[in-house]
DNA sequence: CGAGCAATTGACCATAGTCAAGACTAGTGG
DNA sequence: CCACTAGTCTTGACTATGGTCAATTGCTCG
């Protein structure tokens, strides 16, 4: 599995990654902070200062919550990324979604007051958690916490509807495609780069994630970089041709489509290319994909 | 695909049953309806029977909202079933989920003040409409509200999750069946039969919603039927081995190791086995339904 | 009754899952 | 410091699964 960074104490057992730093830290944090993070203008409802909230800390690999455990609270993601798994009952663990900065965590199980999914640490992460038993009087007592709380939740739900919108796409370039430009767009909202990016997964997260085995995430990758849309260098990512990335992630069918279509556009259009890396032909053994190849160079992304 | 019908203005198309009867009609509803249908207990917030909401009728194949239009309301199904779709840039129809009694529609556009999917009846139905400038005085007049809230979206988020746990299977069968089961636990959730419903999406539907073709749905059901699961007819399904259907929903990557196992537990309490015979060394590389067919059979579901 | 759509089934073959092997990296302990 | 393990990542070969096209049947509703 994946490698275990114990925390703290040397645990003997090896599977189990959750040493005691893993507990709650309470650190001098406040409700401010959180509205802080979630967008709130800097002074709205100022006595949030004097709500204090735990800070939990986690390492790599480790969980700040099991699939099945109670729900006590739930998160925000201060610093750091996790992803969301859920392990079915033959072992197989399927990964739902990445969270970073400004993420919320373990709504999902709120309405039946247990975890239906457990969220790990993909890199040393900071959350501030907040009581489920406190959500009440919370939204009784600061005005300005609803409706901050009803947007993050939505907002939760519209990823995952994204999320299932990944899937849809029959196509494994297509679907890494759509992944792709979800991790651009995500990196750009939190500020940094939305061409050159850093991936904390490794492919087989990614690779359940889009329902696809960790092989074809590997494959996906350098055909996307075959065609001149992406360089890749184990999980560091630029983005070289944002349009036509976005041009096979918009085919959810195959492929085929969409190359006749841009070939046929690009017929007319036709400025210069700008050279990426030309690299020798190689063959493409299928019909589908041999369409790309050729639509990829009509645009000039590939010499 | 789908005949798009407008819910509002008359269109000529004589074919289509949906004319000015989609729009909003008040009629006698408050709060205190929603409340109920939220489960609630009878009489908490008495007040809010003063608050009055508007119950939108729909009729088959009208939409409820489209997607990318501005969010006025967030609504709850009190009878009837809908379907969430987004339509993607290439056209096409990705459907998300299945809604019914008691099911929050079209929170995920709360945060960005825009559908991000479409809401679309699969029979005729009705509707309570809470607007979302309502939302926050609500929650301040009724602390009923708030909770009730929280939990339906949090069940929202819970079953998008599981949604996406539908498309972690590779295999088609594996993917319907656990689509089934989905279906038969919310149907009992709704105080209905488990064994046998009457699903309200055609093929094509769920094909959408499960990632593959709607042949390939054709063909699963029937494969299922084959292994004595269920009995379906056209649209009514009827479970008649749910254990093998658990069974064979609990596999994510092949059917292959289910069969096996399946196989040789049955072997032990079956002590007629000829099943688990003389297992090649090494496991044929992929077995395919054919062992299915031989847990089944030493099952004792298929004579 | 006919038009149109839903559902099923068959044939074909491209895509991607599986197994296998090798390259590379990082962490561990001698 | 260097093996040594254990993980990730990539690539190749093979073939089952499922997407696509096509034809048929059945259902529903004018």
């Amino acid at each position: 599995m994946y490698s275990i960074v114990t925390d703290t104490v040397a645990d003997a057992m090896p599977g189990r990654a959750n040493g005691l730093q893993d507990v709650n830290i309470h650190l001098p944090y406040s409700l401010s902070d959180l509205l802080g993070l979630l967008g709130a203008a800097p002074h709205v409802d100022s006595a949030s200062n004097g709500f204090p909230l735990a800070m939990r800390q986690l390492r790599t690999d480790a969980a700040l919550f099991h699939e099945g455990e109670m729900v006590e609270c739930i998160y925000f993601v201060y610093s750091g990324s996790l992803k969301r798994v859920r392990t079915a009952e033959d072992g197989y663990e399927q990964v739902l979604g990445f969270a970073g900065r400004g993420d919320l965590l373990g709504y999902d199980g709120v309405c039946m007051g247990r975890h239906p999914s457990s969220a790990v640490a993909l890199e040393d992460a900071r959350l501030l958690a907040v009581q489920t038993q406190d959500l009440r009087s919370l939204m009784g007592s600061f005005p300005a916490f609803g409706p901050l709380l009803q947007k993050a939740s939505s907002l939760e739900l519209q990823r995952q509807g994204e999320s299932l919108g990944l899937m849809a796409a029959v196509s494994a370039e297509v679907r890494l495609a759509r992944f792709v430009l979800q991790m651009s767009e995500r990196m750009q909202a939190m500020g940094q780069s939305a061409r050159r990016f850093h991936l904390r997964m490794c492919r087989r997260d990614i690779a359940s994630y889009l329902g696809v085995a960790h092989e074809t995430v590997s494959r996906s990758f350098t055909m996307l970089a075959d065609w001149g849309c992406l360089q890749v260098d184990n999980r560091e990512v630029e983005i070289l041709d944002a349009a036509l990335l976005q041009q096979i992630a918009s085919n959810t069918r195959g492929l085929l489509d969409m190359a006749l279509d841009r070939a046929r556009a690009s017929a007319v259009e036709r400025p210069q290319g700008r050279v990426s890396d030309s690299r020798p032909a190689r063959r493409p053994r299928t019909a589908g994909r041999e369409q790309i190849w050729r639509a990829a160079a009509s645009l000039g992304s590939v010499s």
